[in-house]
DNA sequence: ACAGCTATGTGACACCGTGTCATTTATATT
DNA sequence: AATATAAATGACACGGTGTCACATAGCTGT
């Protein structure tokens, strides 16, 4: 988390450092971006922003997160859209995520973070899907899925659909940038893989 | 791939440089190694590095890939085992992994490379598998599998069902390993989520 | 307005790792 | 032995990081 002196700063400064990062974090993965870079293009100095952040990742991961909760409440919207159809909603997500990737607004930030994406990054970005799915307490997701068309007898094995689905979604993602897919390739295969899923991988035994 | 150098090299210095370079990838993750470190550990000067690999990435990725072809072996093996059943095999393997992850031989490369999984990782864990995969020659795996019981048309479509077997089996190790699971939790979800996409994520409309 | 206190800004600097390269040493070839 | 080719070596330039002592701004009560 970024430090209070960020927040504390003001607006137009803030929103420059940001955009700086932004653009440094566009350019190269995390671990190629450099600091210095950042710091040339917003014009402040080296200490200032250590004064901010713990470091590169801190800044990374904070605008990752602004990110992951723009997408998060996309999802929460097109679950209502789609009255509960979890792999509809979910594919828009996908939709919505490849195209951020391809270059929105010359950003490649989303781009980038994809093709280095790991644990840490794909927590970032699922963190708010799973909070407190697992047993316990009810989650705002499963309240808004239609879960009774899901081949699940309880609760908890909706926490594994979850995973299912998220492995698959993230996979998907990667695979399509890192193998320079089109948008139409990404959704073919994508949508193949879901269908896949949604009916079973083994014959049903009639 | 190293250089030529590094294959001329004598059995003796290179067991040494290669123990060496797992060490330093067992310390800490490829990000994180540092060269300088390796060559400590082996007694080799500097430039004599930069002789046999092009970076720390290159020697990474030279041990990585050697584990990778062991694992592949063990799951073709696995595969004629269980007379081709898909899913056991690929349970089999996800279990050798998670055993190599839990400090085999108090060497945490396998666990460091999983914690730190991206793109570039999980493609060599599975290149040999996806060899030639999509449609064109049949591959060596779909000739193994017993695929009459799976849910599939065409064989394209068994490219499908191996993208979310890995999928969902490099989640379930991430997963598992970021979150301190033991073997057995570990397994228990991993078979739980295979059962859940066996038998498919809809009820079936009988 | 001023002293005193706290928060923020600043940039020089020490530190560390990388990759290169000119030079030396070893090995093969004629 | 002379020459050519391959390998070994370590000093060095470069670039990035994180810190720290000092400077400046902002606020408070007198």
């Amino acid at each position: 988390m970024p430090k209070q002196t960020f927040f504390n700063l003001k607006e137009e400064k803030k929103r420059k450092l940001i955009e700086a990062a932004r653009e440094e974090f566009s350019r190269v993965s995390l671990y190629d971006a450099s600091i210095t870079n950042i710091l040339k293009t917003a014009g402040i100095p080296r200490g200032s922003f250590y004064q901010y952040f713990e470091d590169k990742e801190d800044a990374f991961f904070y605008l990752l997160n602004e990110h992951a909760e723009e997408r998060h409440q996309n999802f929460l919207s097109s679950l209502e859209k789609y009255n509960g159809d979890l792999f509809l909603a979910m594919t828009e997500v996908y939709r919505n995520v490849l195209d951020y990737s391809q270059g929105q607004g010359n950003s490649n930030f989303i781009r980038n973070a994809l093709l280095n994406m790991n644990y840490k990054i794909e927590h970032t970005f699922t963190k708010h899907l799973m909070e407190k799915s697992r047993g316990q307490r009810a989650n705002e997701i499963y309240n808004l899925v239609e879960t009774d068309s899901l081949n699940i007898a309880l609760e908890e094995d909706f926490y594994h659909v979850m995973q299912i689905m998220i492995a698959i979604t993230f996979h998907n993602l990667v695979h399509c940038l890192s193998n320079d897919f089109t948008t139409e390739e990404a959704l073919d295969k994508y949508t193949k893989e879901i269908e896949l899923i949604k009916s079973g991988l083994m014959k049903s035994n009639n």
